[in-house]
DNA sequence: TATTGTTATACTCTATAACTATA
DNA sequence: TATAGTTATAGAGTATAACAATA
């Protein structure tokens, strides 16, 4: 595996950036381990957490966005959006324009969690943060190249 | 959020490693999203793949040592193996030294499948592949010091 | 008596199908 | 008739407690 070549890339060059991927890969992973304990301190569950990084202040998403958003099934989204309700995290809000519809908003309270489980789940690694400025501006520019290359419509 | 200053770095210089980090962590989201499409492929459950990326060719952990090792209970690694075991992609050995324990090993075709999962999950993505050799390398770098970083007990 | 792993059981999360209420 | 969301129900995955085999 490691004297391969791709693209008329050398193997070294090759077998450096897959590691280095890798050990990417492996540190996020383990980031969402570590968030377990975070959300037990919090008295959140995954599914909370998965919801309050997608609702965003100010907007209020219909169930079906949701569900989209969510990559799941609409009687998921009503459950989850139960479980929600019941920690007064958001409210369901009927609208007048179509009265079948049901606009989801974080409450205050919601809000607060919010920002204080993004404050922990994104918390900057020192040895990370302490990378030079062009590093950090090159690797940024990878990252919205990656964002570019996705797939249009990611089902 | 963004004239704050910590550690006596300047606001912007913060907010720049803050706002890569977070891409980061989203862009590797999004892998593990789109790893459900590839394992669907494959025939394979999240469960299966979690075993298999812990799951070395040549080792053969206890049932125990998978329990920490996936910080979940004994009795739900005795549900995980069967249903490895169910699809002969490990096999459970019994040790002589001590008759209680269970040695789970990886098969012939659990070897052949861990390979195929890790080709696509760890796949790397052009943009990133792309960047400078030095950058990795200053990147591998910080990645080796957030790994000690890592507390000793990771509960 | 303590430890390793399993079984019985219950709870959470997710999906499919039938349903209600709007449109 | 079609659509947005809910309810009834079933299945996967996870945990707790009681258990069997071994130490």
């Amino acid at each position: 595996m490691s004297g391969r070549r791709a693209n008329g890339v050398t193997g070294s060059e090759e077998s450096l950036a897959q590691a280095v991927w890798r050990q990417l890969l492996q540190r996020t992973m383990e980031r969402f381990v570590q968030s377990s304990a975070t959300l037990r301190d919090l008295g959140l569950t995954p599914g909370h957490m998965r919801a309050l990084l997608v609702l965003e202040p100010g907007t209020q998403p219909t169930m079906g966005a949701l569900a989209q958003a969510f990559h799941c099934d609409a009687s998921t989204v009503t459950w989850l959006v139960d479980r929600l309700e019941e920690r007064g995290l958001v409210e369901r809000r009927s609208l007048a324009r179509d009265r079948r519809v049901k606009a989801i908003a974080l409450t205050p309270d919601g809000v607060k969690m919010k920002q204080l489980l993004e404050q922990r789940f994104f918390e900057v690694p020192p040895a990370f943060g302490a990378l030079d400025r062009s590093l950090l501006q090159a690797l940024r520019s990878a990252l919205v190249e990656m964002d570019n290359d996705r797939p249009p419509a990611p089902r």
